[in-house]
DNA sequence: GTTTGCGATTAACCTCGATCATCACGATTC
DNA sequence: GAATCGTGATGATCGAGGTTAATCGCAAAC
């Protein structure tokens, strides 16, 4: 089904059988689109919302000098700009990087979600809320990591991401991203990302090449990084549970 | 009220008089809070959250050598951690940082609400949206700016917020920030946030001292940040207004 | 009046990453 | 086959901002 990798192994929030039947009926059309196109541009009204298949989509803002700024990157099985439900307008545009396969939610249907069925909104309000604990990430990375924490954050990132869409095997993964792509998404030059990469392989951290990620030493990686994956809320049977009782304070 | 200047003169969001009573009637306390004090902790399961009346309050991730990067701000009317409601388990600190005022709002309250008035949740969604969207331009921020640009842009968006909370009168403002606050937040030193503070003086842009803002050039401000303010989603008659039909695509 | 301590300020030095330029390689296209 | 273009690789140079450290102003505490 379209949605299978929706919210997948998210504690707590997985959808059940019927909350993923009416979000599959609430799927107007699918469509696919080219590499490099842009979906929504910011300030238009939306009326519609995307949620992506297949491929890899990103969300960016453009600064004055034509430089743009990546805020977000979505793999399959993110809904790209669920926001725009609550939001109507958007603050930045919305793109494919490589080709991809998008399924596409009209709003009415999500007013009926949100009128019928409150457990399965707060779960889409959930999804929303995910995309920006990463954005927090994003801003721990850019804000106190280094050129090579940067990219060793967003590999680590990236991996634990495709792993629980089922498209990173954790050691290997397909990004099909330029090294150009990764320095706007890492607030870098792509001269300088190339350093970076050529860093992280001589060290025996991990190997980048025609866009495809190889981790060699993930341990290592990730302390590069500085990376700790509790802000993806990923279903994980070795970290605390929620308390049986909900906690007073 | 307390919550008169939650979502205030946000367009199409605004809450009307019932709504504005229910969320009143779902507060279970309010409370006074020291400066410099933790409200709650990454990965501490939350069963409430807080709506800030009085006072500076802020969101924040440590890194591995006790700094910290600031990922939020709040002003009074924000509802500071709603999105742990979604969440319920936050990954972030949220503290103050001057004395402030705050009203807890327990999570029952808001899942009897998401029951009962689908049209007040998608705006409380659209107040997390809010925290996300500036999440963004703070991505922007760190990623694409210079650290004048960056110290600009985060005293122009304090204005425009400071200014539709009746906070600001648009050229002045009191923050109760240090220079090392903002150094957190800009991810800068506080060394060099000093030699921002005196160039942007210098120049006449505007003037930081004991915790106050006063904007000398605004537009030229603007300029040096990259600051647009269209993020914020603020009610400006001077901006387009929404299509009188929803746009088909 | 002295002490303490926080915040602001300034200087000296150095490093990381930007900038600019060139070159290699492969895939298209004509 | 030549030309073009996107992507990657690498060297030389430079400057913004980090680091370290010293100093100052001022308010609170004693």
């Amino acid at each position: 089904m379209l949605t299978d990798r929706f919210l997948r192994d998210r504690r707590g929030v997985s959808l059940e059988a019927g909350e993923r039947a009416r979000l599959e009926a609430a799927i107007s059309e699918t469509k696919t689109v080219d590499a490099r196109k842009i979906i929504a541009r910011a300030g238009e009204w939306l009326d519609q919302s995307t949620l992506l298949v297949e491929g890899i989509m990103s969300r960016y803002l453009d600064d004055r000098n034509g430089l743009r700024q990546l805020v977000a990157i979505h793999l399959p099985g993110d809904f790209v700009d669920l926001h725009a439900y609550p939001l109507k307008r958007l603050d930045h545009d919305v793109g494919t990087m490589t080709p991809a396969t998008i399924a596409i939610v009209p709003h009415v249907e999500l007013d009926a979600i949100t009128e019928q069925m409150p457990e399965l909104t707060r779960k889409l309000w959930f999804a929303t809320l995910l995309d920006a604990a990463i954005h927090r990430a994003w801003l721990f990375r850019l804000g106190r990591l280094d050129a090579i924490g940067r990219v060793a954050h967003f590999f680590c990132e990236t991996n634990v991401r495709l792993l629980s869409a089922g498209l990173s095997d954790g050691r290997q993964f397909n990004l099909g991203l330029t090294q150009a792509d990764v320095a706007e998404i890492c607030g870098l030059t792509t001269v300088h990302v190339n350093r970076v990469v050529r860093h992280l392989r001589e060290e025996g951290l991990c190997i980048f090449r025609n866009g495809k990620v190889e981790i060699l030493d993930a341990p290592k990686l990730a302390r590069r990084g500085q990376f700790d994956p509790s802000y993806l809320y990923i279903d994980d049977p070795s970290s605390p549970p929620p308390p049986d009782q909900r906690p007073r304070r």
